[in-house]
DNA sequence: AAGGGATTGTGAAAAATCGCACAAGGTAGT
DNA sequence: ACTACCTTGTGCGATTTTTCACAATCCCTT
């Protein structure tokens, strides 16, 4: 496969290329776009947009623009979009919940982005064995076995910062391979495993400096 | 005030710190710790926290480390967290109203970080009136006269994609100073307003790449 | 009071990222 | 076919960010 190494600035960048792409494709499928409206409707500058889709092998033509269709399908592509992804939730509270549900209903009427939600998992007995939207509740005792049996390699954590080290350990030993760490706390990753840590908190806190 | 102009990377960085530095304090408040303890436990090198630490006036002491409540205070200051920043949610469907909860329920318990939540907002007639742990949620229609009467100038912008940008008009107009946009699209920020998009589908496809 | 050990603070180098500017290439209209 | 116009692709320089390395500083023990 042509995946060269990227670098992770331009990886982030991509996802917001396809939703811009999406949106597009259904206005005008067959149409070109250029660097200077995607640009326009990513928040990147158009230069930007050239090194960046460069830097993946997407070519567009000269005096007209890049291929909408044939962009979208090159950005899922490379972000292995083309493929069914399956997806895991750890920690079914407040924000699991509703991160759960948001999933389901996001990806359910819309396109087809390959994103299924397939388990979810908590270690309190009052929440295992619920069901959200058809998908049990599992106890995380089985989630090794879950895992492989269901096969999906990411997960979304959303457990109490205390317990989201160990339940990252016992990720890494059920082959996972991504996660999206909600915890309020930095996650050494074992070997193998990719987290990417995402806290409101923090957000929050970072506009406030420019209140 | 001694805030110079610290570079937005820095910035981001800020809350991680603090967020270590609280946990910290809990369990050995009066403690130092050092640029190594804190950065790894931040995620960050040991060099890269000096530096920043550096950039925003804090000062270590040779040997030792940097006083742990001190520091925090520091943080807190330059975050604008001493002060109480309040905080409203426009649009109460599954993720707006998870959010919710989640501030409350953070933010009830823990730590005087004076992030409160004070007000919530939607369009949707049938959702407009209920209420959550005592906050009732508004019309649209009055955002601007409750903005300015509650004083509040940052916003959690949660509603879907085709009326963000609208809505943030809006907030412009209401005197918003900042805004952590939910919604799956990027938005022209008007004059003088800070806008932080943040998209779980996005994280969600960053990390399919790595898979 | 002096020496040892640890850690800060910061110049300066290195690396990564970004943006400019323009030649090359393509289209559409006459 | 030719011209006018538009947009890509990219070398290169500018800027930003990170890392290195070490002198200066301070505590603690003896």
């Amino acid at each position: 496969m042509g995946k060269q190494n990227i670098p992770d600035v331009i990886i982030r960048r991509l996802p917001i290329y396809l939703r811009v792409l999406e949106g597009l494709y259904e206005d005008s499928p067959g149409d070109v776009v250029s660097s200077f409206e995607l640009g326009e409707k990513s928040g990147v500058t158009p230069a930007q947009v050239r090194k960046d889709l460069s830097a993946i092998g997407a070519v567009g033509k000269p005096g007209l623009g890049y291929n909408i269709e044939a962009l979208r399908d090159k950005l899922k592509n490379i972000l292995n979009l083309d493929k069914e992804i399956r997806v895991g939730i750890i920690g079914v509270g407040n924000l699991g919940h509703a991160v759960a549900r948001y999933i389901i209903q996001r990806y359910r009427t819309e396109r087809d982005y390959h994103l299924k939600l397939v388990a979810l998992f908590d270690s309190n007995p009052e929440i295992v064995g619920q069901c959200i939207n058809g998908i049990a509740i599992d106890d995380m005792k089985g989630f090794s076995g879950k895992a492989s049996e269901l096969g999906f390699r990411m997960v979304i954590l959303a457990v109490p910062a205390e317990e989201a080290q160990t339940v990252i350990n016992q990720c890494s030993t059920a082959g996972i391979e991504a996660v999206l760490n909600f915890a309020p706390i930095h996650l050494r990753a074992p070997r193998g495993i990719r987290i990417h840590d995402t806290d409101l908190s923090v957000d929050l806190m970072h506009l406030a400096y420019y209140l």
